[in-house]
RNA sequence: GGAGAGAUGGCUGAGCGGUUGAAAGCACCGGUCUUGAAAACCGGCAAAGGGGCAACUCUUUCCUGGGUUCGAAUCCCAGUCUCUCCGCCA
């Protein structure tokens, strides 16, 4: 969400900023609406003061006015409630602008790779992909899933199983043990006005999945991600400012629709309606942003660095960018089997959107309640480090060499070669 | 599942039809005092939105949504949430 005081100055130029923001909503009708709304409340202000002042005076004789006036002011406040309702939806169809620093673009083309780093280790054998792999040693498996619930979801079993929860506690450890985030295990369901607060709604509605309680408090839905739930723990607060910067991880499901994805990516578990995902959220103050985005994406690399796994950083154009973000890096991890880099984790600086959707505020020195800034990353999404381990660390006979930093939390095994030992 | 109690500003907490946007305290900010600090004392201190170049001004808001009334934090109805007790249960 937009300051509109913001927009109604710099009309001309906030539409040029969004232009470049692959945005379909249609801006050109908020001048318009906006000057009605402003007329329909002077008119209905002014109403409201002559009835208060004839209710002040306590004279019997102006009392049937009152009536009447009061009727009144119910038909314009009708009428303006609608437009206001218009105007909300405008504006909050409307993504993020793109920080300065963000090189300009449509799409994924013309982003801009920061740094490459690890080595690809060539091997002397045909390489598999995870899923020929994980199907090999009967560790995983997408039939099952198909016959059990439906495709896009997967079983994964045995001493894979063991390896995708030794991830997330590795994970969770080095980012509370080293970086600073505070563990938390969240709701793993969200109500409408947080899926709102991180912009999911109501412009993303397609892609989540809503679900139904008995109760009849509200639409309720499974979060796509944690940072869904991490976020909205400051949501219609004033923090104190004492608490920032607030570093949150948790380790959690997450659930997609992936709607708009058919035929993308239907082979193995790159892309599940169903994957665990540790994930970092800081709410800082809100010219912090930046500087914490940095820290934020150096915590997710240190995984990486740790896994011994190639990687790349890339900083995503404006018109790549998610809905809420300001600025956004990528990290994509080697996959040889596709031979390319994959995504495997995105760190975004959201700057005051969400907050202002959410209503957080803290007090700044001026003693003023400004808007808190909010960042959000995966540090990582574990299905995919599972992939990324899986097919950097085969060996030719199809077994898998587990990292050296993952074997404390595998019974320090060094292998995963049959269900049988 | 049964029975009660409650929801007021950053926090605690009064008010229960008419200058009450709301007492008091804490916290916070400014000042006096002090070598500095603390204490004490004095003053300030809600948010959102509209109008105005500005000083300023208007409107809304005491959980949410309806209703009664000339007038509601205060009365009525519905809902949400929290707490206590009993029962049941992972």
């Amino acid at each position: 969400m937009h300051d509109i005081k913001y927009i109604r100055e710099n009309f001309d130029i906030f539409k040029k900023k969004i232009s470049k923001r692959n945005n379909a909503t249609d801006i050109d009708k908020f001048p318009e609406l906006d000057k009605k709304n402003r007329e329909l409340i002077q008119e209905k202000e002014k109403l409201e003061q002559e009835k208060k002042i004839i209710s002040k005076s306590k004279d019997e004789k102006m009392f049937i006015k009152s009536k009447d006036i009061s009727s009144k002011i119910k038909k314009i406040s009708d009428n303006q409630l609608k437009i206001k309702t218009e105007l909300n939806n405008l504006l909050s169809s409307i993504p993020n602008i793109a920080h300065e620093d963000v090189p300009e673009g449509n799409d994924e083309k013309l982003n801009k790779i920061i740094e490459i780093k690890g080595e690809i280790k060539s091997k002397n054998f045909k390489i598999k992909s995870h899923y020929e792999l994980g199907e090999n040693l009967k560790m995983l498996d997408f039939d099952l899933a198909t016959k059990t619930t439906g495709s896009r979801f997967v079983f994964v079993k045995d001493k894979l199983a063991m390896m995708e929860r030794a991830l997330s506690n590795f994970m969770l450890d080095v980012h509370t043990l080293e970086n600073g985030y505070r563990e938390i295990s969240p709701p793993l369901i969200a109500s409408e006005s947080t899926m709102y607060g991180t912009g999911q709604l109501p412009k993303f509605e397609n892609d989540q999945f809503e679900i139904k309680l008995d109760t009849d408090d509200g639409r309720k839905f499974l979060i796509p991600t944690a940072e869904v739930i991490l976020t909205n723990i400051v949501k219609n607060q004033i923090i104190k400012s004492s608490e920032l910067p607030l570093r949150l991880v948790a380790s959690t499901p997450c659930f997609r629709k992936e709607a708009g994805s058919y035929g993308k990516d239907t082979k193995g578990m790159i892309r599940q309606h169903q994957f665990y995902k540790v994930e970092l959220v800081s709410i800082v103050e809100n010219d912090k942003c930046l500087d914490e985005l940095e820290r934020m994406t150096k915590s997710a690399t240190t995984i990486l660095d740790k896994l011994n796994l190639p990687y790349r950083k890339i900083i995503l154009c404006t018109g790549d960018m998610g809905f809420s973000a300001e600025k956004t890096y990528d990290i994509e991890v080697w996959l040889p089997s596709e031979k390319k880099y994959r995504e495997i984790s995105s760190c975004s600086s959201c700057g005051t959107f969400q907050a202002r959707r959410m209503n957080s505020k803290y007090k700044n020195l001026e003693n003023e309640n400004v808007f808190t800034g909010t960042l959000n990353g995966s540090g990582l999404a574990v299905g995919r480090t599972l992939i990324a381990i899986m097919e950097n660390y085969q060996d030719e006979d199809g077994s898998i060499i587990i990292p050296k930093a993952l074997r404390p939390y595998m019974n320090n095994m060094t292998k995963i070669s049959s269900i049988i030992g």
